[in-house]
Formats: structure tokens, sequence, C-alpha cells
DNA sequence: GGCGCCTGTCTACGATGTAGAGTCACACAG
DNA sequence: CTGTGTGACTCTACATCGTAGACAGGCGCC
């Protein structure tokens, strides 16, 4: 045995990238609460300690979980449909998502704790990705921008509602007790004890946001002028 | 002096209901971070043993806080017109987002960790209420908890859009700093750094909101029948 | 062969959530 | 007035957390 008596599983040194995955990886499978400095080296076989070099701070660890997920959102700009790559895109954005609900939380809430410049460079290009199609589209960057943020918000407002769609105890019969509903007076929340079935039956999150889509877009369709090749306007 | 030579001010009995103001005062005032055990138990000069009387752990303080803002939506079910409230409620919804930027994330993310009817009666009560309202409206049960669905993503996105326009340092003049858009290589980024101006502009949250209600509400009135006065339907 | 840098380690500190046992005041029964 | 019980509050203690700062060891480069 060369030196390490403990561990002769491979032990690489150590890259942003490696710390970053591991970070999601914990993140997914334990929750966010489960990603602890120390628990992170000891996954890495490695000192808590080291993990700085990679992250300056547990904050700054759980920025880069985020944009390694965003990341993974590519959104071409060249393409003949704008409309449709934004729903395919929105597709997209969903299932990472469900790939990574325990991320969620923070993709949604660290941007209200940094300014939109400072934010992570991956956390960026989605936004850029998107100015350009839209201006390629024959928006004026402006509106673009505007456009942007009804779209992103839909997108935010849409997984977190899918994501809350939880059933407590899939083997309990009774949809009241399922879904905890028994809990609430019925005479304060009649409405709400009379949905327990549709509330059970989950519900079909791709077509619902769908659904959204198609009045966003249906709403944009008003508002471009340009249907198709659009060239640099003159200032 | 009877007793308590250090503090005379008033040390009225404790009850959820202070605790629970304090906790908000002190996560407006100074971030969800500043909410300790410890901390409050100091704002309220009590210790912070205490607390534990009237919230069983950090986390249900934290959907207590949570709870207390939203409770503070009322939403009336006997109007003549339920589109016009749906719009009132939005506007409602965000001065009490604007009002408690720092509860925000409590908002939208603590959901996620709670199955639906385990959640703090006073954060169903819009939802019972919105229900009741569409119900009025003549929508079937189902119909209302989608339109819910939407209605209630629609809020979350926009506010979680509107509270990310921080202007780094508004003393600064030049816009890209101002931004901190500087720092983005600018042959990656050339479409956002080109918004800059628009950015610092910041965005009139208000008409935004209104023009995603504008959208979401055009896309509904295809969709139920009753204009007014709707009556019991036979099944 | 020596020097310097870069990676990883060690030790230590203050802060946090909260369990469990203890204290003290006050309401009420006699 | 006195005894007693109950419930609000306090004390002490512990495991765990993020992270500062000093240190070690190996590898590349001159």
């Amino acid at each position: 045995m060369t030196k390490d008596g403990a561990r002769p599983s491979a032990r690489p040194r150590l890259s942003r990238e490696i710390v970053l995955q591991a970070a999601l990886r914990l993140v997914d499978e334990e929750g966010l609460d489960a990603l602890t400095m120390r628990r992170l080296g000891q996954e890495l076989d490695r000192d808590p300690m080291a993990l700085y070099r990679y992250a300056t701070s547990r904050a700054e660890l759980l920025d880069g979980v985020a944009e390694l997920v965003l990341a993974q959102l590519d959104m071409p700009t060249d393409v003949p449909d704008w409309q449709a790559q934004l729903r395919r895109t929105a597709h997209d954005f969903r299932q990472l998502a469900l790939a990574h609900p325990n991320v969620v939380p923070l993709i949604v809430t660290r941007p209200l704790a940094t300014p939109l410049a400072l934010r992570p460079i991956g956390t960026l290009r989605p936004l850029e990705q998107m100015l350009e199609l839209l201006v390629r589209a024959g928006y004026t960057p402006v509106r673009a921008l505007h456009v942007y943020r009804s779209y992103w918000g839909l997108l935010h407002g849409h997984i977190l509602n899918e994501l809350q769609e939880v059933v407590v105890d899939p083997e309990e019969t009774d949809a009241l007790l399922r879904l905890g509903l028994h809990r609430l007076p019925n005479k304060d929340f009649p409405r709400l004890r009379g949905l327990a079935k549709a509330l059970l039956a989950g519900y079909d999150g791709a077509a619902a946001l769908d659904e959204s889509l198609d009045l966003l877009l249906s709403g944009l369709t008003g508002d471009t002028p340009a249907p198709r090749k659009v060239r640099a306007r003159k200032a």
C-alpha cells in the first residue's frame, strides 16, 4: 500500500466543478439542510476547510448549486419559430425543476439576495439568450426585457405551484385523510374540502404549463410586427 | 424599586400573537437571518427558551411569520364583479409583499415543505375564499381550482420578478457600474449590457402586474358561461 | 538542489437550535 | 391566611454549525 490505508478509493484533485456536483447530489438526495460544509467534506473525503478553496462561503456554494442546475438550460437563438422555442425551453425548465426539486427554492429565492449583475454567470445566460431570441424575432430590446419578465415569472410561478402537489401518505385510502384535510374545520373550508378528490388526482403539470403558455403567447402575438426575417433596423 | 432594576419597561405576558409580531418586525428590519431564538428572546426581554411555549421550533416560527403576513389578505366573495376583485386582491398581495420583502421567500417557499392541508390555516384562507368567489362566478369547483393555480402562480412569479429589481448603489452615476454590469464580459452578454438604462429605470411593478392580469383574465373570459347572476345549476 | 506556491489539514471560537430540569408567581380551595 | 397546584418562564448543557488562522506537505520551475 502506498500511503492511505483507509480509502484507496479515488481521490482526484478537487475542482469547483467536482465540489458543486457533489453538493448538488447531496441536495438532491437529502435536501438543502444536509448540505453542510462538514457533510460535504466527508462526502468528498476531504477536510471541510478544503472546500473554501472552491467556494468562499456556504452561501456562495448554494449559488453555485443553483447555477449548476440552471446552466443546463440552453436556449438556441437562431430558430425559425421563436414561440415554439419558448415553449420548448419552458418544458426544459420544468423538467430540470422536477429533477431537482430541492434546488428550486434556491433558484427562485437566491436572486432576491443578489443584484442582477452580480449573480452567477450561468444564471444570466438564459436571460441573455432569451433577449437575443426575442430581438431576432423583432422585438425592441426593452420590449424583449418585458416579455422575458412575464415569461420567467410564469415559469417560476408554475413550478412553485406544481411542486407543492404532494400526497402525504399514498397508502391511506380516505381522500380527506390522505391530504390531511380532515384537520380543517369544514365550517371554514367547505370548498377546499370538497376538492379532495381533485387534489388527490394531482395535476398534469405539463398540460397546465402549456395552458399558461398559450395565454402568454397568444397575448404576445398582437405585439410584435415581425413575422419573420428581421434585419437590423436603423437607429 | 420593586424587583427589576434594569427594565421597568412593560413586560406583558407573552402570547403567540405577540411573539409572531415581534418576529415579523425583526425579519422586516434585519432580514431572515436575524431571526434567531436568542435574538428574538432578547427582543422580547425573555429567555430564548420561553419562545418554545408559542412555537414548537424555529421552522414553525417561520411558518407563523409567513402566515401572519398572508392572513392580512382578505378577499370578499360576495362581489358583483369577480374579475375586478381578482385584480384588487392581486394588488393587495403585491403591496403586502413590497411591505415585507424579507418574508416573500417564506411565502413562496415554505409551502414546498408542507403538504397542503397541514399548512397554517391563515395560509389556506385565501385559497378557500378564492374558490368560493370563482364558484359563485359560475365555475365548477375543479375549474376554479385550475384558475386559482394560474392566478396564484402569476402572483408569485410577478412578485419574485419585481423584488429582484434592486439598484446596487444609487449614488453611482455610470449605469453599467451601478448595476455591476461591467463585470460581465460583453462578448457574451451584449444584449444584457445594452439594457443598462432600461434596467436602471426600474420597472413599474403595478403596471406590469396589470398587464399580466389582463392576459390571464382575457384568457378566462372565454371560459365561464356566467356573466352575472349565477344560480345553482342542476347536475 | 532549493524555493515558492498551491492544496489540503488542524485547531479553535463563537453562535445556533433545542432538550430537560428547575424556579417562581399567582389563582384558588380550605 | 395558608397550603397547593399549575403554567409561564429560566438555567444549564450539548451537539452541530460556519469559518478564521496557522500550518504542512508535495509539486513544478529555476
